[in-house]
DNA sequence: CTTAAACAATAGTATTACTATCAAAATTAT
DNA sequence: ATAATTTTGATAGTAATACTATTGTTTAAG
C-alpha cells in the first residue's frame, strides 16, 4: 500500500501553491536540500534556481521572499509532526505513555520515506534544529502572527498541552511547557551537536541524553 | 561612589578594540540602539556609520562585520550578567536563595544605570531576547566555538550548574539544566510578548508568569 | 613641535533581493 | 485539432548590502 498526505497550508505564504506543480515541488524539494548544506543566510533564490534548472523570476512567482518559503517548510513540518502524533498515539491509553511517545518524536530524526519524491527528512530534521527560529525571531512577528502563520505549531503546542492537563488537570503551565519541550528538544540536540560544554553528553549518552534530561523534566514538573 | 567595571573580551571578536577609543564605544552604544530599532537583519554598517557621523569604513576598523559585532555585545551581556549573578548572590548561603535570585535576575529587565554613557540597559535585554541565538544558529558555528567565543556564556552556564550541584549532588542534568533555564528564560519572555498562544499567560500573571514556570521547573527537576 | 595613529571622504566591486518584460512552451478548453 | 490561457525561460535592470582600497586631514602622544 502506498499513500500520500498533504497538508492544507495558509496560502498567505505563497503567490502559487507549489503543490501545484511539478517545479512547485522541486522548489520545495530542493530548498530543503540547500537549506541544509548552505544554511539559510547563505541560501538565495538564485542558488535554489540553478539547482533546479530554473531562473530566479519562476521561484519568486511561487514565494514572495525566502522568509516566506522557509515558514513554509516549517509550516509543513508542524503539520507534518503533528500528523506524526497523532498517528502514534492512537489507542494509546496511557497519558505517560503517550508523552513519552511524544517525547521519543521530538527527540529522534523524522522517519525517513522510501518514497524518492519525498523531501528529505534527514535534512528537514536538521533545517528545524537550526532554522527553524529564525522566522519567529524578527522585526515584523506580529504582522506574520496576524495572518495566522504560527497556527500550526500553535496547534500542536495545543495538542500536548492537552496531554499534560489530561496526566495532570492542576498542572498550571500545560501551554509554557509544551512549547518549552519543543524549543528544548531542538535546542538541547542543538547544543550537544554544537556546543556540547552546554549539556552533560559524554561518550555513553550521546544518543539519548536529549530524551533522558526532556523526561526527568517534564514527568518532575507535572507529577 | 561611581565606578566603571569593564570585561575582558575575546580579541578574535575585534580587528581593534571598541574599548579603546571614544568611536569605539560609540559604536558599541549605537549599535545596541540600532540593533534594537531596526532588528538584526536590516541593522548595517552604513547605518549604524551615519547614526554617530561616521563612515563605514571607520566601523570596519573595528569590526569585521557585523556578526562578530553581535557577538562582542553577547560576550558582554553575558560577561556582564556573570557578574550581576556573582555580586547579587554574594554572602548568600542558602542554595535555594541563590538559584531564586538567578531566576529572577534572568527573567527580569537589566538594572538600568544613571550614567549616560553606558549602554541602555531595557534595549540591551531586548535584544538578547531576540537575537542572541542567531549567533550560534549558523553555518560556521564550529569554527567560531574553536575559537572560544562562547567561553563567557559558558562559563555563565558553569556557574549556575555549579549551583544546581551545590543544592542537589545527585542531580545528573545540571549543565544541560543551565542551558535550558537560560535560553528558556529569553524563549519564553519573547513567546510571551509576540507569540502569547504559546504559554499560559493571562492578565494577572504576564509579570511574573516566566518566572513561576521556571520556578517549578527548576525546583520540581532537582529535588 | 613632531610624528604616528585615527579618522573622514570617496570610489569601487561583487552579490543580494528583488521587479519588469516578452517570447516560447506546455496545458486546458472548445 | 486548434485556439486560448497559463506557466515558464531568457534577459535586463535597480537599489541596497557587504565589503575593500586609497588618500588626505585631524587628533593625540611623546
Amino acid at each position: 500500500m502506498e499513500f500520500h498526505i498533504s497538508f492544507q497550508i495558509n496560502d498567505k505564504l505563497f503567490n502559487k501553491d507549489p503543490e501545484s506543480s511539478v517545479k512547485g515541488r522541486e522548489i520545495i524539494k530542493s530548498s530543503i536540500d540547500l537549506i541544509y548544506e548552505l544554511g539559510f543566510e547563505n541560501f538565495t533564490f538564485k542558488k535554489l534556481a540553478k539547482e533546479i534548472n530554473t531562473t530566479e523570476a519562476t521561484v519568486y512567482r511561487y514565494f514572495e521572499n525566502k522568509h516566506k518559503l522557509l515558514l513554509y517548510i516549517l509550516n509543513w513540518y508542524w503539520c507534518y509532526f503533528e500528523y506524526l502524533v497523532m498517528f502514534n498515539i492512537k489507542n494509546v491509553n496511557s497519558s505517560k505513555e503517550k508523552l513519552e511517545i511524544i517525547l521519543k518524536l521530538l527527540t529522534e530524526e523524522l522517519p525517513e520515506s522510501n518514497n524518492t519524491f519525498e523531501y528529505n527528512k534527514k535534512f528537514l530534521t536538521k533545517i528545524i534544529l537550526s532554522e527553524s527560529s529564525k522566522v519567529y525571531l524578527i522585526k515584523n512577528i506580529s504582522e506574520i502572527n496576524q495572518e495566522n502563520l504560527f497556527k500550526p505549531y500553535k496547534d500542536l503546542c495545543f495538542t500536548i498541552s492537552s496531554i499534560i492537563l489530561e496526566y495532570n488537570p492542576t498542572y498550571k503551565y500545560s501551554k509554557s511547557l509544551s512549547s518549552t519541550l519543543i524549543e528544548t528538544a531542538h535546542n538541547h540536540e542543538y547544543f550537544l551537536n554544537n556546543l556540547p560544554r552546554l549539556t552533560d553528553v559524554d561518550d555513553t549518552n550521546k544518543d539519548n541524553l536529549t530524551y533522558h534530561f526532556l523526561h526527568q523534566l517534564l514527568f518532575k514538573s507535572i507529577s
